[in-house]
DNA sequence: CTTGACCCTGCACTTAACTACAGGGTGTAG
DNA sequence: CTACACCCTGTAGTTAAGTGCAGGGTCAAG
């Protein structure tokens, strides 16, 4: 691998490389996400590796159910080296309580539908479909031959 | 305990039970999330055990990060006898794979944060910070006393 | 028989997170 | 040297998911 590769490339092409519109740079920069980057004569915005992996984080952390406030504070923290121990794990500790709870959630959905999809797929009865009583188990009784087809 | 208990409030009341504004009831009820409630002589909504089990789910469902279009099609799909069984396996499957990959990020970020946690409780010297590794490794190079405080 | 806490409808406003102009400059391929 | 794709700024519009308000009815307590 060329390590000489020159990895600065324009708003379009950052954009691209991250998987989000262009527009979307312009914003967390006003946002504060994303430091203010560096320009050329023109007054282009001129990114490099440091930006596409901060963007990549801020995608993962989104689809993780964060609020781009929760990542911006993330991302203050860690990348300030003065900032205190205390704070940085106070911080940790909040979120994992929120991840956790969220993993467990999640689990438990995987799986109520995991088993449905057990189900479904064999050619069995059927009746007590698990999603239908994952969602509340409400005016779904097992009357022989129901739930769908 | 009586189960001659009623079960049958009004809006505010069971928005106070499901943990929501007695409004987003009526939003709910807009969008097709929740079936049009019954009504008294004077033109109340009167919601029944069902409805709090329905606005129970939605407010799961919503925290795993599912859309109310989302949620609203799997109430339809599994609320609907008629549904064919393949629809129904169909849409778990695609679910299952988009929790499933939630799962696996969360519990990274969950090991990564722990793993902070842990160090920082310690007294250790705590340089290569997990969390920042965690953001992307950029520009926190291993430097002796480094890493907040 | 009034007061206060609810309910009704319709509609306007809010917040988060984009997304899309309008009205200009830049840079490179042909 | 002229298209054309891309960049700039500022600002307005959009979508999801509510939240609030005006202008009016209902009903139990005092």
């Amino acid at each position: 691998m060329k390590d000489t590769a020159p990895s600065s490339w324009t708003r379009a092409t950052l954009a691209k490389l991250a998987g989000m519109g262009a527009e979307s740079l312009r914003f967390y920069e006003q946002q504060g996400l994303i430091e203010k980057p560096a320009r050329n004569e023109a007054g282009y915005r001129i990114y490099d590796g440091g930006d596409l992996e901060r963007l990549q984080f801020i995608r993962r952390a989104q689809d993780l159910g964060f609020s781009l406030q929760d990542i911006k504070q993330l991302l203050q923290l860690t990348g300030n080296i003065k900032t205190p121990r205390k704070t940085v794990r106070d911080f940790a500790e909040a979120r994992l309580v929120v991840i956790r709870r969220k993993i467990s959630d999640l689990q438990a959905m995987e799986k109520s539908l995991s088993r449905l999809v057990a189900q479904c797929s064999g050619k069995g009865a059927l009746q007590g479909c698990p999603i239908a009583e994952f969602i509340g188990g409400q005016n779904i009784k097992p009357q022989g031959e129901t739930c769908h087809e």
